[in-house]
RNA sequence: GGAGACGUGCCAGAGCGGCCGAAUGGGCUUCACUGCUAAUGAAGUGUGGGGCAACCCACCGGGGGUUCAAAUCCCCCCGUCUCCGCCA
């Protein structure tokens, strides 16, 4: 959720986000009109509620027939007052439900326009030239079914499309790609995290999903619970409610777990392998900042991304998302895409957003902030951000990129340790 | 799943339907005293909202209700703990 007071300062550069974004610009003079009625709804509430608190103390210092009088004729104003209360009430829910709606202001520099108006900000290494090698790549599934990798008939039979079983080196070069990204999170002071999968409602929407009606989340309608297509989701939550200590620093956390999507959306879309499926495994950074550390944290993360992609050995690029392709909560966004060779395409690995103090102001996360003169001093919203380090589409990639001939694997120096030393994926 | 107890400020812990934003103790901050530390004394010490100045309003797990008036009474929800059952 957006400042309040900031939009009211200023609604041009919100109208300019709405714009960029393609998205409704009148919402933020919705807002204005919204916030106007709201503030005279309380103002008029609470003038009447103040004569009523002081009646109160005469009628409670009163007594016999004085006090009979006073308790006649405070009737009407008591009525009066739970109306404009209730007045007031619906009027500020009217307002906040505005306010939710607005998605968060835009940084400077973000692309304006949808999902192919990124910018590339660099591209890294080069595709393997498979025609030079003299021979035809096989696609990441055929790979690890020759491996005994991946199963993707086992999978359907037992859970439906888009579920999989990962079988022996298969389920092994997954681990092995999630502990490589702990221990090069825990090493960059992050701390572990294994996370709840299931969230409350709350939690889902103080992170900026929409539990109503959003199409991508699975909900467990019973009990009221939701699943988790990030552990984003618990790692925001975390801090709910809390003021955090960060002049030490941003606090950070790697959150391990599994993430269920139901793509919705998204029938016919990468219908073959793992590349898009209801669940899989994610190593994901999130950290609270104070607000103007946030970009420099942003970039740090892309760093972090960076040096995952280079341990596995993968050409890949970075891009800028446009305006129109952030999503609610961020202000800011990087993905980094990994060439697929059977695809002839980029395709997402990582994605990194600044969500400013969008998120931490939902969740009502703030920080103690020092006055001028070093004493107490108020407390104001901290900005959080997350990126990704490693999920299960990476094995996609890695299958097809470091494929030989006969569709065995090379497995990337880095990773060999957390597979016991295997060099190579041998076909079975 | 069944039965019961509880949920108050940074922590511990009182609280009669009006005099409670809330006793008391501890902690913390500042000042005084002290050669330093300790000890002692004094004052201060929540958050959010409205005006944005004095001031006013709200908040005692969350949400409803009763009442002129609710931390205090009633209902629902959430959480914690104890016992029983169940599953490991």
């Amino acid at each position: 959720m957006i400042d309040i007071n900031d939009l009211r300062d200023s609604p041009e550069k919100y109208r300019q986000s709405q714009r960029a974004r393609g998205a409704d610009e009148s919402l933020v003079d919705q807002i204005i009109s919204g916030d106007t009625l709201r503030r005279e709804a309380i103002n008029r509430h609470e003038s009447l509620r103040a004569e009523q608190n002081a009646f109160g103390k005469k009628v409670a210092a009163a007594k016999g027939e004085e006090k009979q009088e006073l308790l006649a004729s405070v009737k009407e104003l008591a009525a009066s007052v739970k109306a404009e209360g209730a007045k007031a009430d619906a009027l500020k829910a009217e307002q906040d439900a505005l306010v939710r709606r607005l998605p968060n202001l835009i940084e400077d520099g973000v692309p304006a326009g949808g999902e192919d108006d990124f910018d590339v900000v660099k591209t890294v290494g080069t595709p393997r030239d498979f025609d030079a090698e003299g021979f035809t790549p096989r696609d990441h599934l055929e790979i690890g079914e020759l491996l005994g990798a991946i199963d993707m008939e086992r999978g359907a039979k037992v859970s439906g499309s888009r579920f999989y079983f990962l079988k022996g080196v298969g389920a092994r070069l997954e681990l092995a790609l999630l502990n490589m990204a702990m221990d090069q999170a825990v090493n960059a002071g992050f701390t572990p995290m294994i996370t709840p999968t299931l969230v409350r409602p709350e939690t889902m929407q103080g992170t900026g999903f929409d539990v109503a009606h959003d199409a991508e989340i699975y909900r467990l309608a019973e009990d009221d619970l939701y699943l988790v297509g990030t552990s984003e989701v618990p790692l925001a939550g975390y801090h709910s409610d809390e003021i955090v200590d960060l002049s030490a620093g941003p606090t950070r956390y790697a959150g391990w777990s599994s993430c269920y999507r139901r793509e919705a959306g998204s029938h016919g879309k990468d219908t073959r392998g793992i590349i898009r499926v209801h669940q899989f495994n994610k190593v994901e950074m999130f950290s609270y900042v104070s607000p103007e550390d946030a970009a420099e944290e942003h970039l740090r993360m892309l760093a972090w991304e960076e040096e995952m992609l280079a341990k596995v050995e993968l050409p890949y690029r970075v891009i800028h998302t446009a305006a129109g392709d952030l999503g609610m909560s961020a202000a800011r966004k990087y993905d980094c895409e990994a060439w697929v060779p059977t695809q002839d395409a980029f395709r997402e690995l990582t994605s990194t957003s600044n969500c400013t103090t969008f998120q931490a102001r939902r969740l009502n996360i703030r920080e103690r902030v020092a006055k001028d003169d070093g004493s107490k001093g108020g407390t104001r919203a901290v900005a959080t951000l997350n990126g990704t380090l490693a999920t299960t589409r990476w094995i996609v990639a890695i299958l097809e990129h470091h494929q030989n001939a006969d569709g065995s694997v090379n497995v990337p120096a880095a990773l060999r340790p957390y597979l016991g030393g295997l060099e190579v994926l041998p076909v079975l």
